[in-house]
DNA sequence: CGTTTGTTTGAAATAACTCAACGGGAGTGG
DNA sequence: CCACTCCCGTTGAGTTATTTCAAACAAACG
């Protein structure tokens, strides 16, 4: 979605690891662009397990339906300490809702999330732990190269393995143990927060079976 | 989407089960609308294991989006014997991409597919097998229900026990094993193409646990 | 310095898969 | 009408992937 965001009215400011965004049924007068930080959204099955569905990494908007229907509906929390600008949905709405170019815009931004959404039914349907796992290191670091994050391969990666685990509907404990069997075939590092590919070609061939 | 359906560029034909209503990479310059008959889209990974992500029952339309891309590019087969409405596609783009009105309501049900998306993202990520496939069953049925093919919960079901297993991403055998439970349970009777609900509450409560 | 949060490891349990075989039913060709 | 085949559902036995529980440890935090 192109949105300017240099105006008086899109306030910065920052956002506490932990701290929602949004929240069940929560109604909201604005949207977020993540400037720094990792947020997520989320579902939560009345007996704790949780399923994230949408990651938020530095230059996304989150969660660009709200701009159609005027809610959050659903819980979006800061995986990172976050910095965020709020823009003012009724300024949004009018370009993109009442403008036939603007509707366009954001008509490719949903496909885009349409399409991302496809691909993790097929992951999580018929992918293994392993190639779970490898699709979505490979995907984070190429969603993190155009904010310029990624050098040579290295990258920042501040999710927990609970987290992680939430991501590829897998527990946290074969996270780990998955995570180091990569680690002891070299295709990876991660430690302290931050994930170089040592084997990209590895990581693609394990995690990203082309669909045919 | 509001597609009136009785011009006469509307052509209507029969397509045997197992054919192909659109292919991998494949053009198409006409939209499918599902008069009788079940259909589905999938993915197919190179070592031969199928996700479906989508289906199509009668009344539906068979992927929306290609009115955007103009492109077909995921396979898509007839599951049963199908009776199809094929609308041009520039005749529905002239109404839908030009125009305000059509283009929010093409919005909308894309919106739809996406929520759908969601679900199923959260049932195979979080849910068990018999979570999912309670999940499922109650879900056609409600999917059914508006074209009239419901008669106190007992509708058609043509789908083999491959294709249920392909949705829910378990293998066939063990859908097998799961429906005899819920048979067994008194939950379900599932024989001869033919499918009832015999306690939809406790299918309900095995299968969609609400997401909080 | 104590507390919390996240990672690592082991051992046992369970969910789901694979392989293999059998049987019924529906279609097909003779 | 029969024999044949193929598809689909069913079942059993053995295997593998993944989970759960529990504990120990390390790093980060106040």
């Amino acid at each position: 979605m192109a949105v300017t965001t240099l105006e008086a009215s899109h306030i910065r400011y920052e956002v506490r690891r932990h701290k929602h965004l949004a929240r069940r049924h929560e109604h909201t007068d604005r949207l977020f662009r993540i400037e720094d930080g990792w947020a997520c959204q989320y579902r939560l099955l009345p007996d704790g397990r949780r399923q994230i569905i949408a990651l938020f990494l530095p230059g996304d908007y989150c969660e660009a339906q709200w701009v159609l229907t005027g809610q959050a509906n659903w819980p979006v929390v800061a995986l990172t300490d976050l910095s965020v600008t709020e823009i003012p949905l009724h300024e949004i709405r009018a370009r993109h809702t009442r403008e036939f170019d603007g509707m366009k815009s954001m008509l490719g931004s949903i496909m885009h999330t349409l399409k991302n959404h496809e691909k993790w039914i097929v992951n999580l349907g018929r992918m293994t732990a392993t190639e779970r796992i490898c699709a979505l290191l490979h995907d984070l670091v190429e969603r993190l190269r155009p904010s310029g994050k990624v050098v040579s391969n290295h990258c920042p990666m501040p999710l927990t393995q609970y987290d992680l685990a939430d991501i590829v509907g897998i527990s946290s404990v074969h996270v780990n143990r998955v995570l180091q069997t990569l680690r002891g075939e070299g295709v990876i590092s991660l430690e302290a927060g931050r994930l170089s590919l040592l084997n990209p070609a590895e990581l693609l061939r394990l995690g990203g079976p082309a669909h045919v």
